[in-house]
Parts: C-alpha cells; structure tokens; sequence
DNA sequence: GTTTGTTGTTCAGCTTGCTGTCAGGTTGGT
DNA sequence: ACCAACCTGACAGCAAGCTGAACAACAAAC
C-alpha cells in the first residue's frame, strides 16, 4: 500500500515511518501541508495518515478540499488526547477513522488492515480488461499497445462502467453521469456511446444486459 | 439506518439507545450474544454497535461468526479504556470502527455517520445461500465461482425473494413487483420464472408453500 | 466571415432474444 | 382416487437494443 504520512514531529514521525515500512507499505514522509499538496497532486496514494497539529495550517482544511475535490481516498487523522472536538469535525469532514495520540504502533497496524481491507472492494485508478487497459487516473485507454482516443463523453461512459467494474449498470444511471441532475433526455444516446466504446474497444468489452443495463470485466 | 445494539449496562445503554434515537435512527437493544445472534438471523441490520464486555460470552466470537458467514455489515465495538488488545483484536476480527469507553454521545454520532457515508459509498448488499452468491447492489449472481447471467424478469423476482429472505412471499406479491400496477395479468408468469430461476439457481433453491407462494433461504 | 474538423444528438430501419402464453404433465392435500 | 395447484418445454410476437447516417453545435485556423 502506498502511504503519504503527515507529520511534524521528527521522532515520532521517524518511528512510525519505520513501523509502516516493517508492515511491508510504502510510506512518504511529509512534514508541512503545502508539500503534502504537492505530493499528493503527483503521487496517486492509497492512504492518507494525517497529523492535524501540523504548524503550517490546518490539517482539516487539506483533507476538506481532497473531499470537495471529489478524491476519496481513506483517511485517517491523528488527535491528541483532548481535542475531541477536532476528532468529530475531522470525521465530519471525511476522515474514514482517528487515533488518538499516543497511539500504540500495533493498534496503527490494525487500522491500516482494516483501511486497506475496507478499501479492497473499491476499484483500483488502473484495470486491466482483457487486452484493454484503462487508467482512470490519467485518462487513459491502450488497447494492446497502441492507445485509444476517447471522446468526453466516450470516456465518461467506459469510467462510469469501470468504476462499478463486475456490476451491472443501469442505463439510466450511466444517462446521470452524462447529464447534470434534472436534464432529462428522450434518446438513445448511451446506446450510441456503448455502440461507438465498443467500435474503438471491442465488440465483447461491454455486455448488453436487457432490460437492465450494461456490464464489464465480469468473469468468464 | 437500522442498527442492532448489543449491551448489557442499563444505564449506559438507554442513555445511547436515546441519543440514537434522537438521531433519528430505528435501534434494537440486546442484552445478551444470544439474543443478538436471534435478532441478526431475523433482521437485517445496516449497523451492529457491539460492547466486548458482555456477560455471557465474548462479543467478538459474535463478530468472527458474522464475518466467516459472509455477513459484510458495519460493526462499530466498544471497549473500556484499558483493553487495547480487545480491540485490535476486533479490529482484526473485521470490526470496521471502535469506541473507547467512557465515550462522548457526539463522537458516537459522528462514528454513525461516518460509517453510513462509507456504506452509502460502496453498497454492499451482498447475500449467500447455499452454493449462490447474490449482490443486490451489482445485481450479479454466481454460483460457485461462475456468474449466472439473468434477465430482467428473472432478476425482478430474484430480489424480491431475496429482500424478504427466509419470509414466504405471495406470489400476488411477486407479481406485483413484477409489473406495474393495474396491469392484471391472467397467466402462469410467475410460475415460469420462478421455474427458470430454479433450472439456473438449483431446484433447491426456492421453495414452494403450496397455496401461498414462495421462499428461499430457510433453515433446512 | 468562412472553412474545416471534431464532438454530441437524433432518427430510422434492422436485429435479437426476452416475455407471456398455453398445453400437457406432475405433485400434494384430503 | 380426485382435484387443484404447480411445473416446464415450446413458440410467436414484439419491445429493447444496435448502428449507419445525417445534422447541429462548437472550436480552431485561415
């Protein structure tokens, strides 16, 4: 698991590094908020370990902008023992669990588990589709080697599908990702979409599900 | 959200049963593991807030059991100050969360909503039965590990079954859900599907109460 | 302003396979 | 044994979905 861990405090920061490397995680080491910016505009991270007494700004606001930007990924913000208030506006704003400073290594441990189990089921920025790759992160399609040009709205119907990847996906629910809440529309236009995807993908990428909707990257 | 709260101090637990409701959530109070373990074969709960310290028989046993079964329902455990090996325990028992006793009714609330808004992210209503393996969110089947391609229809009566699993359902009821209201239909239609269903899913799988209608997942 | 190219939307005719129905057989209750 | 309830294979019809093509909307280049 690919970590990016805030922390000022040099002691206690080394020591837990050390701890999460041990685990077997790949860890960054931050120590102020705008390089956590940064670094998490370049690094694509699975998790984010988050010291909210940091000295350059409030660990808060880093974490409230990642969720109103629409980034999702798990959080879990570090207290000391008396702000509790803090701890309830930090799970208010997204945080998906706390410790509470000091906290035993081993119970970091288990939270990282229980963060990366939890997370398992949420499908990953890259996947591979029979000869298709796709990469949500950047945008991008390969079909074997060459890679794929994708319309907007070409694209937004493949991540709408790749996002829920082995469901099925109503149509009506990939016609709300095309179009902002209330624009009704008469037509076909996903299946026109699903027809141009499979022109440029493959026949077989996506499965006609009748009555229902369509479907990816199900097992054989 | 419908929440199973497993505790056995009186004072404590009205005191948070209240908050709870306060909240606006729907609550049933158990004292002991067995009566909870009655309560989660009747009720699907979308919460278990579970004390480890219980009387008559650890708590966590209860949570090994509900994960080893499949049951993939948030679990939030309560624990006193000192037991920090209980709930890594837990943690690594498949707990999604836990509370440190004597604990703040608000953080309590901000833990509920946090779960919620995890679970409303990544719906799980994921059901075994036997050999088959129903996700009601995907609205995919397998069996096995192969997945069993439906169609609308089928899939309609699948989930209304599923939905009132272990219930015996009416085959009026079925129609109903099958088409929209008004249309009366003079025919043999759910009959049929449920007779696809089960060259799909295994005889086995839905039972017939002659003269009142179906019902799948009973004990056998 | 015009041209050129790209993307988004609608439409119509075609294809596909689901759906509802029926008939004849089977089962279970009394 | 009787009857009603239920099961299931077969099939025609039709609604859902597919796709080529035309057109509209928009941007960029000249």
């Amino acid at each position: 698991m690919r970590i990016l861990f805030v922390e000022d405090d040099r002691v206690l920061g080394q020591a837990v590094r050390d701890h999460i490397l041990a685990e077997g995680h790949s860890v960054d080491w931050i120590k102020r908020i705008d390089e956590a910016r940064l670094a998490l505009d370049t690094v694509a991270y699975e998790l984010i370990l988050l010291d909210l007494g940091l000295p350059d700004g409030r660990g808060l606001d880093l974490l409230s902008e990642l969720r109103k930007a629409g980034n999702s990924v798990p959080v879990i913000i570090a207290t000391a023992q008396d702000q509790i208030e803090m701890r309830i506006e930090g799970l208010n704003s997204g945080a998906d669990d706390y410790l509470v400073k000091p906290f035993d290594l081993f119970e970091l441990s288990a939270r990282l588990a229980a963060v990366a189990r939890r997370s398992a089921a949420i499908p990953l920025p890259s996947i591979q589709i029979g000869a298709i790759a796709i990469d949500l992160g950047r945008k991008t399609v390969l079909r074997g080697d060459n890679s794929l040009q994708l319309t907007a709205r070409e694209w937004a119907v493949l991540e709408k599908l790749v996002r829920h990847q082995g469901a099925i996906v109503a149509k009506s629910d990939i016609e709300d990702s095309l179009y902002e809440f209330g624009a009704e529309i008469e037509s076909n236009a996903v299946e026109v979409y699903v027809s141009r995807l499979r022109k440029k993908l493959g026949a077989e990428f996506v499965r006609t599900v009748r009555g229902i909707g369509y479907q990816i990257g199900e097992p054989a």
